[in-house]
DNA sequence: GCGGTGTTCTGAACCGTTACCGTCACCGTA
DNA sequence: TACGGTGACGGTAACGGTTCAGAACACCGC
């Protein structure tokens, strides 16, 4: 029964004998079509086999694709092994699918040249973006930029002119940072993720720290430095290792080299519950007790981090993701908001303590 | 600058006084223009705010979205707290950057009328539809059916002219279920992920069993009672529990109810490792020692379950996502095969070991 | 008989782009 | 000088719909 060319709205009119506008309001308008007709034209289309209007063409004359972009950082497939990604991408479909919208993963595959990578954006085919947690000079998130869409970026600076969802990274981690100091944490080691787009598996100077192209990174080490900056002679001393890889086993391999360069540190102070993880498998691995050798601290409050009690900074991974969605697909109201910060709250959990006494000077004075 | 209407291709060729074509060969053939006047195009572009030509458009000119549409089981966040399909997604989405394919998430809404439901997958500007675990009858997979386009599933029956991928479910937990009657396990209870579209949180006969509207439970099912029908001589006596929702909480309650009925049950079958581990929190909660009072299963492998030593079966979940990708995006390939089916592994931990003396009669008689 | 009021359907103008083919100037060559 | 080849660009026709302003017609009350 089928034709070689498929079906289209226009040939469905011509065998129905009645002109495209009443094929058109038979799908979209049923009010404005007597309803015998209706049905006859429906039974048309399934002896046509014609699926209902074209999306594509449909989108263009609209001026509407049914659906929001989302881009993510570099190796689209790196959000779904981070719990706190996968969080954020829950929340967002929810909210898409609350609004009837579709979700699109733009793929931004990191190498390529820049115009090449950036094409897929330009390709897309959606009525606004997310961006989640990308580099500052993201070449993607540039192209995001050119095109005349509403946008919303989540864990990223604020940016004039686009929506804005986030946390007060570095006031939470400044609180934790206060929380090691009560401890009487005076010899930290710091490991974090990558803080820029080039690899760099190693300590970091304060110079990198304060460049780090990755807005949350970089907040997070502000947030410790400010808590420190109070009762350390010189941040700049503190240890702080990098990671490019998000994973545990890049968590274990850094607290090795902290450990291996400086046995003596009394705590772990992690940017991500991931790299907290893994330091305390290394941490077990080399006998040390948590926290009575050892306090390790994360940040963001997985699941996994909550069971096994770890100290860290529970952030609402699946709000800020329903929030992003909501902000973007609200954005026509006029009162909106266009910036949202969401709360944190401080977890002390099994894996922070106090200091043992030869690290807190004023102890062993007495 | 801007002007109040945005600038498009033809307003460009205008003001530059090419046509229209010249402009459209900047962006998409370079070699089919002068160096210098497209640089002057791509100029005169930036000085209007023409960010490139309009995806939609572009898309209903070409045929091509250049995006892989998804379907998942109803609630679209549901997929972003199962490990199993979190696995499948980075799979595909792994194949689909490949590729440079978008992935649209088709928003699903579980409630609302037929017609309205389906009508997101008719809105969808897609070049074809990956279909994951949907129930047999789900109305937005007919709806998918009903477009002209290529479409994989998986974990679903094949079906004629669609591409799918899959393992042998069935094959899989009958080896399972022979590793417990090796054991000597005959006692056992069996709990399920939800069967239809229904919810039935409680005990399923027979016939529910057999059609089950999801055909990764009902395979599961039916392997399991291929390997007790060998040993017992009533399958249908042997207690299933179904629940609707897939959380730790509902195995542990799953659990409860089948202990609570006969507590004397040697071992606790399940058809995922999510309701596995719920499982195991309740026997523990019950102090039975696993496997000395009791064996517990489950079926996936997550990450999870296999640093807990759960018995199971692993399947490669993220393979079956690039598998689906891959035989998506290859369609055009004509030798192309239509239908894989990847391989598994039983995985025997340290949640299942012999049956009590007492539940193998011809030990007892010994 | 006439103006008013719906209802039902039509005509034509877009939406912004790319495919296809044609044109034209220019160049080297016999 | 005629000729075929080549590079650069233009014209036209889709692509498949939606939308808005009416046309045609029936019905109604006075």
């Amino acid at each position: 029964m089928k034709q070689r060319r498929p079906a289209t709205l226009a040939s469905l009119a011509a065998e129905l004998g009645v002109s495209r506008t009443t094929v058109s309001n038979a799908y979209n308008r049923p009010d404005q079509l007597s309803p015998e007709l209706r049905r006859r034209v429906l039974e048309t289309a399934r002896r046509l086999g014609y699926p209902g209007p074209d999306p594509v063409a449909r989108s263009l004359r609209t001026r509407r694709a049914g659906a929001v972009g989302l881009l993510l950082t570099e190796a689209l497939s790196y959000a779904f092994r981070d719990p706190a990604a996968i969080g954020f991408l829950e929340g967002l479909a929810l909210s898409c699918e609350e609004a009837g919208q579709g979700l699109l993963m733009v793929p931004a595959s990191p190498e390529g040249d820049q115009a090449r990578s950036a094409a897929a954006v330009h390709r897309a085919g959606v009525d606004g973006f997310v961006v989640y947690s990308v580099p500052d000079d993201d070449p993607h998130f540039a192209a995001v930029r050119q095109r005349p869409l509403p946008t919303v970026v989540c864990d990223q600076p604020v940016v004039e002119g686009v929506g804005h969802v986030g946390i007060d990274d570095q006031g939470a981690m400044a609180g934790l940072g206060r929380h090691l100091i009560e401890l009487g944490h005076r010899s930290v080691g710091v490991i974090c993720m990558r803080l820029g787009r080039d690899r760099n598996d190693g300590f970091v100077d304060v110079l990198r720290q304060r460049a780090a192209h990755f807005h949350v990174q970089r907040a997070r080490l502000a947030g410790l430095a400010d808590a420190f900056g109070e009762v350390v002679d010189d941040w700049s001393a503190v240890r702080v290792v990098e990671r490019f890889d998000h994973t545990l086993e890049s968590g274990a391999s850094a607290a090795r080299q902290l450990l291996d360069r400086d046995p003596g540190l009394s705590a772990l102070a992690c940017t991500s519950d991931i790299l907290a993880l893994g330091a305390l498998e290394e941490v077990r691995r080399r006998s040390l007790r948590v926290p009575d050798d050892i306090t390790v601290t994360g940040f963001d409050c997985v699941p996994e981090a909550e069971r096994l009690g770890l100290t860290t900074v529970r952030q609402p991974v699946r709000e800020k993701g329903r929030a992003a969605g909501r902000l973007l697909l609200g954005s026509t109201e006029p009162g909106r908001r266009r910036s949202v910060s969401l709360p944190t709250e401080l977890v002390i959990g099994a894996t922070s303590g106090p200091a043992k006494a030869t690290d807190a000077p004023w102890f062993s004075g007495l």
